[in-house]
DNA sequence: CTATATTATGAGACTCATTCTCATTAATAA
DNA sequence: TTATTAATGAGAATGAGTCTCATAATATAG
């Protein structure tokens, strides 16, 4: 299914229109694989001569998210960073604290123990936020850590 | 040792001066077991008749989490939630996201996995989140979930 | 197609937690 | 006790994100 058919088929469940902009956004979005955050997806469509206003961008980061195109980030700093989610398969992440270097994992391990964590509780498991904050071996090497 | 030695031993390694408004803040933090905002911290204070500032607050609990007295937590709901560390051993978080009730877990295997996979990876582990948002057992009863 | 109804957008005002500023006050040093 | 220096308080500033509302764009009805 192509970019745009997904787009199309999300907002057709959503009762919202297609729209350039949200199409920018989405594609803004599905082309990279980096965490940015909005002001960085608002910037990179301004530059392309795209003008979605800020708003926009963050009013269709939503729609995405909700409907599982785009999972959102919290990485405590204040701002929240986007990935796609086109083709991905579940992982956390590692986030330097150094250099801001973000990488994934996934471990079956971990994510079976959560389930008997929250079993154990008699509840009920909805989502989790599971983040590595590490100094990276570029920044480790480089001196005094 | 007590509240004041420890905040005073604390503040002392910091170059900081022993203050009433600084043992306030220590003292209404240490002595509850909850998850409260910096605002819950403030207005506590002040119905207990003390007026210490916003300011004060939040900058009081800046030098607790430096040192290892208390812990923020960030919920990803914008407002950071405070717990002392006094005798509290390490553990993460249950959040119900419908009543925000919190529970605490702490899984060996777990913190295990995770110096695993930050060892494959060349780094070292400063500090991690793993926080998991569930629907508890009370309000999992209530109705329609 | 064209007109009409309805939703989406953009610009900037607004919110709200947190941080900053700076004049005043309090704690430590002499 | 006074002098020195840091801490505090009040409120301004910040900044990510949200909201408002007039205008523009899309979908629907003829």
């Amino acid at each position: 299914m192509s970019s745009s058919e997904i787009l199309k088929k999300v907002l057709r469940k959503e009762g919202l229109r297609y729209t350039h902009q949200r199409q920018a956004v989405w594609d803004e979005l599905s082309a990279s694989d980096e965490h940015r955050d909005a002001e960085e997806i608002y910037l990179s469509l301004y530059n392309s001569g795209l003008n979605v206003s800020r708003a926009t961008v963050y009013r269709t980061i939503d729609v995405l998210v909700k409907n599982n195109l785009v999972r959102k980030l919290d990485l405590g700093d204040g701002r929240a960073r986007y990935e796609h989610k086109m083709d991905t398969a579940h992982h956390d992440h590692l986030i330097c604290i150094q250099c801001g270097k973000i990488d994934e994992f996934m471990d079956n391990i971990i994510e079976n123990r959560q389930d008997v964590i929250v079993e154990n509780f008699g509840y009920k498991l909805i989502r989790h936020i599971h983040q590595l904050f590490v100094i990276c071996d570029v920044c480790g090497s480089n001196d005094l850590n």
